[in-house]
DNA sequence: TTTAATGATTAAAT
DNA sequence: ATTTAATCATTAAA
């Protein structure tokens, strides 16, 4: 469809550009500049047809006058990583991120490609597909470039002043209002939303381990009185640790009620006693030191903007965090040429890229995989797209008809083993992974647990907001 | 490799 | 809009 010009010999540009543009062999003009190219790829970059990008790299020449320039353009480079990532040359993405530095813009999408080619290098090479606590060994292995990183991490874990701050205050009320949980968030250094979610969990956790404990006792009477049950009973000291069962001492009784109106309770604590009421005033120093490593959130690939994935909520309070992602130590084990330097190295000509072998359409990931945050395939998207520049469109069209090059989509074989996935019916792990749990339906549970599966709509998932990291 | 702890997210109920 | 229950994902530790 796109062909729609009188492609072949039309060869364009009805500007003429250039006064001569000599042979029809080459319709190519050299002339094009280096922005115009850096604009075809954009445009065929947002439209999503990695086919046609690739085409279009191809039919660049390589003895383009302005190569060098050429090459530093972040446009180009970006449409290079792509094809590399999509036809499986995950080396040469490699060699692309960590020669170039990129502009936070491309920060997201190049982060997603870098994780993904890991992983499925990863996976290829073990043979089944990757739990959460795979990708993560992966991401450990693999930091991301500081080229297509800034820095900053993340925290998964709050500070234990934080933590200890919010037990005191769940211990007087778990259902601290908003106004309380501002208050908190303030003192605390978190977001409200933080603040929310840590009383909610830490709600549902008690009420978990007073389930457990109760039916524990009323199932094994046998061996009777094992531990001294929730309640810091005697002065003593619960301020720490054993996280389970904080406060709510009382009998979660009529269990399907959580204490409505909780007031200080009288219980004398122990040492931690009668709080204080809630210390409001101190201000505690936001900065919290602590960031400690960071993860790549999980990065959904979309042409154009690059969501943030499920735990970088909108959480970026004040001093450090931006949402970043991963932390390089930053003695990275490698620094240009690291692990696979072999890879890295060569990389000579940038357009001289072997012929492309996309994988079949279906984008960055071909495998199944949970939905929820994988990658979605930046291909995808309708190809109907139209290319909004309109002069561009044809002028990339008439680029790569003319020379359409040796591509072909033949299945690649990178990833593409077909994967018999078979989750392992029997470790715990189930659960940890439902990456590869949907084809294979085991009746594992209960039924639930497919709600989320889901959809591999082609284009469900909403265009999360594009915030890669930082604020801004 | 597996498990445990913990913060975040989602769906349904209210 | 907020809560609960279920579940995920990230990490550290076993």
């Amino acid at each position: 469809m796109s062909a729609v010009a009188p492609a072949g010999t039309g060869s364009a540009t009805p500007n003429n550009s250039g006064p001569i543009v000599p042979a029809p062999l080459f319709a190519l003009p050299l002339s094009f500049t280096v922005g115009q190219v850096a604009t075809v790829c954009e445009t065929l970059e947002e439209s999503g047809d990695i086919e046609r990008l690739a085409r279009f790299l191809w039919s660049l020449p390589v003895a383009h006058p302005n190569i060098q320039e050429l090459n530093q353009s972040e446009a180009v480079l970006r449409a290079r990583a792509i094809v590399a990532y999509h036809s499986g040359h995950f080396r040469e993405l490699y060699a692309i991120l960590e020669r170039h530095k990129f502009t936070k813009d491309s920060h997201g999408k190049l982060q997603a490609m870098w994780l993904e080619a890991h992983y499925q290098e990863a996976e290829k090479l073990r043979g089944r597909p990757l739990g959460p606590v795979d990708k993560y060994r992966v991401r450990k292995k693999f930091p991301l470039p500081r080229t297509i990183w800034d820095g900053e991490q993340k925290t998964h874990c709050f500070k234990e002043r934080t933590r200890s701050l919010l037990r005191e205050w769940y211990l007087q009320d778990p259902y601290p209002n908003p106004g309380k949980k501002r208050e908190l968030a303030g003192a605390t250094g978190l977001t409200p939303t933080q603040v929310g979610n840590w009383f909610k969990n830490r709600r549902q956790r008690d009420r978990a381990a007073a389930a457990k404990n109760q039916m524990q006792q009323q199932s094994g009477p046998g061996s009777g009185s094992q531990r001294r049950a929730l309640s810091p009973g005697p002065g003593g000291s619960d301020s720490e640790d054993s996280d389970i069962s904080l406060g709510r001492t009382s009998p979660p009784s009529p269990a399907s009620s959580p204490p409505p109106t909780h007031q200080p309770s009288p219980v004398p604590l122990g040492s931690l006693g009668p709080l204080p009421p809630p210390p409001l005033n101190f201000r505690f120093d936001s900065a919290q030191p602590q960031f400690r490593f960071a993860h790549a959130p999980a990065f959904k690939f979309s042409p154009t903007g690059f969501p943030f994935g499920p735990h970088s909520p909108q959480h970026n309070h004040p001093s450090i965090a931006g949402g970043g992602i991963f932390r390089l130590a930053e003695t990275s084990p490698f620094q240009a040429v690291g692990p696979r330097g072999d890879l890295g190295s060569r990389l000579p000509d940038p357009l001289g890229l072997p012929p492309p072998r996309l994988h079949p359409h279906k984008g960055l990931l071909h495998h199944p995989h949970p939905p929820h945050q994988l990658t979605e395939g930046i291909s995808r998207l309708s190809d109907g797209s139209r290319l909004s520049d309109g002069g561009v469109s044809r002028l990339s069209d008439s680029l790569s008809e003319a020379h359409s090059p040796p591509l072909m989509a033949t299945n690649l074989s990178v990833t593409g083993p077909l994967r018999v996935a078979v989750p392992s019916p029997h470790t715990p792990s189930s659960r940890g992974s439902p990456p590869a749990g949907q084809h294979t339906p085991q009746g594992h549970g209960q039924g639930q647990m497919m709600k989320r599966i889901v959809t591999p709509p082609p284009h469900p998932t909403p265009p999360k907001i594009h915030r890669p990291f930082s604020p801004a």
